[in-house]
DNA sequence: ACAAATTATGGAAACGTTTACAAGAATTAT
DNA sequence: ATAATTCTTGTAAACGTTTCCATAATTTGT
């Protein structure tokens, strides 16, 4: 497997075998209308011949970008985030783009991160998912860069000014979810929420979960809220075992006939802690869920879940950004409706409610 | 949003700044031994000032090469790769060097894709997860860059010359599955395979699945098995599920105590298809898996399955190639073996047999 | 103290493209 | 025919690094 040594063939190279000038080949290969039809089909055609592929490095360097587009995922290990990759590439690529993962640690300062790469790499853009934003201004702003925000939670009462996303409405959402268990009956329910300092999306989803609470007249009891440790990497499945084993222990004292998860893999893990109780789903425990994970359909039950339209969210995520990288077209904030999916998860107490 | 002209400063106005030569920044920020310790911290004191980032894509032109591996994935959507990709980052950023993602369609012509890019990108060495060899020799030859092979089925009699391997022996690690089947007192067992004319992993580990039928004496029954749709895309849930029903369907004829599935993703769609029909597992099916996803612990029942050690794999495949670009080593083939976990999907009928 | 060896620095060329500019060839208008 | 356009092509200068080579500064040896 040793190197060849054969050094692979260069713009100049072909320019001297078609005996054209150097530039002729670079107008050749990207198709610029000034040159007779005729030449440009010699040369491309010594172009196939050779082989020849035109060195990215020196087109980006006298480009002074690439065509790249970063994208930076806080929490790379979570299925849904790695679920909209493919898509990715696709409609970037479609546009000529080329998409640069990039996993960033759960707690990092991903602007920072961002920046470095922007530089670094001259990415012509960014896509955030899972991104956090603590500070509803000050981290984004350094970006030179256009970017969109994709998946994150959003404080519909102040919108990130100048910034574009593309997300559900997680607390609307959340809210209709836990509406649905109030409307199947249940009135105890539980929820398994995020860190207890997340400001993204574990917040806008709990936040749903109370405006439903209160919105039904149910009281908020802060004994049926379980918190996921700090430590812990959210959203996976040992993390919501964990917190549903917290709720089960005291359930006893603070009974719960539902069980509203954060997300779906979180309420995968729940499953588990029901069932190794010796309870089961749903006779005693409805459980919800938030995602729509493909899997989801395959468990036993089968989950009841907020399905989001990830496929449109990335296609709007792409387009988004690669409007605003070529025709600077303006900022825009995209919500995408979520689809409640009845499976076999929840189940109907005495019909309580209806309208 | 709009770019703020401030164009990013290059080494030459570190430079000029430090009232130095653009060969000493370069020195400097690369730490060159051959500069005064004192100029160094002048100069790099200035960098981290100006918040200066070094020009990929002039390093790379100038290096002739890039620091970034390939890492092309056939089936992305497979979770098993998913869960590899953050493990590459680790391992391959802990030496320098950058992954860089791609997706390749289930059917293409893998090879021609890595060679594009190998020229495009400059790539400095490829990993392949889940790459078909049909044809023994040829394909890979083309490649100039060293690369891995990760994940992909061997034939023990037949390894591959000249090409580094990491993988599970599939055809052994299924036998053992299947042998664990047998050992619980199953005799009846099918399988789901892969597509019919996979080459594969999927006729791998289908080889390993007749090898431990004959080894005890059990005829081979073509009923029993299970090829997916050659449109299809190989391990996904739904394959799986479809694969599964059409085993159910003829069950009364072609009766079946155990089966045995050639992915856990596979599996969780024969769960489906088995309960569906009314059936429990284990109780009337047992299921076996293989792969280890983390998932399948959580779910119901969970999975006993062959874990792959992913982890490890990752590192070995990320070492070798390193090794093999640093230091030129020689190319090896790397087996793991898996580890077969007793969960609960498989359940003893008569104690049959027994060493 | 002076030559020799060593060490630290700067200048310039190269890496493989694109592109502004100039020049040559072909076409059209007069 | 000749001047004025328009097309086509080639040359050279970037882009931001690294690195070879030469030179300047320092140290060492005598």
């Amino acid at each position: 497997m040793k190197d060849e040594g054969k050094k692979p063939c260069t713009i100049r190279d072909i320019a001297r075998e078609a005996g054209v000038g150097i530039s002729t080949v670079s107008r050749a290969i990207n198709d610029d209308p000034r040159i007779k039809a005729e030449t440009k089909e010699r040369v491309l055609s010594i172009v196939r011949e050779r082989n020849f592929v035109p060195n990215m490095s020196a087109r980006n360097l006298q480009a002074r970008q690439t065509n790249n587009i970063g994208i930076l995922v806080r929490g790379i290990e979570n299925s849904f985030f790695q679920s909209m990759y493919k898509g990715f590439e696709t409609e970037l690529g479609r546009r000529g783009y080329t998409p640069v993962l990039h996993a960033v640690e759960e707690d990092e300062a991903i602007v920072d991160e961002a920046l470095t790469l922007e530089r670094e790499k001259r990415l012509k853009g960014i896509i955030f998912l899972g991104g956090k934003i603590e500070d509803p201004d000050i981290p984004f702003q350094k970006l030179v860069v256009p970017f969109v925000l994709c998946t994150v939670a959003q404080d519909l009462k102040a919108p990130l000014k100048g910034i574009s996303t593309v997300s559900v409405d997680d607390e609307g959402e959340s809210r209709s979810a836990v509406n649905y268990l109030i409307e199947k009956g249940h009135e105890r329910i539980a929820v398994i929420a995020g860190k207890e300092d997340d400001q993204a999306v574990g917040a806008q989803r709990l936040k749903g979960y109370r405006g439903a609470l209160s919105e039904n007249g149910i009281e908020y009891d802060e004994a049926l809220v379980s918190y996921m440790p700090k430590e812990s990497t959210e959203f996976t499945y040992e993390s919501g075992y964990l917190a549903a084993k917290r709720l089960l222990e005291k359930r006893e004292k603070h009974y719960f006939s539902a069980l509203f998860c954060i997300s779906d893999s979180v309420a995968f893990g729940a499953y588990r802690a029901i069932t190794e109780t010796g309870l089961n789903v749903p006779s005693d425990i409805s459980v919800m869920g938030f995602d729509g994970l493909p899997i989801g359909k395959y468990m036993t039950p089968s989950l009841t879940t907020m399905v989001q339209p990830v496929s449109d969210m990335v296609r709007s995520a792409a387009e988004l950004l690669l409007d605003e990288i070529e025709d600077k077209k303006c900022v825009k904030n995209l919500f995408y409706d979520a689809q409640l999916i009845e499976r076999e998860s929840v189940k109907a107490l005495k019909q309580k409610k209806r309208r």
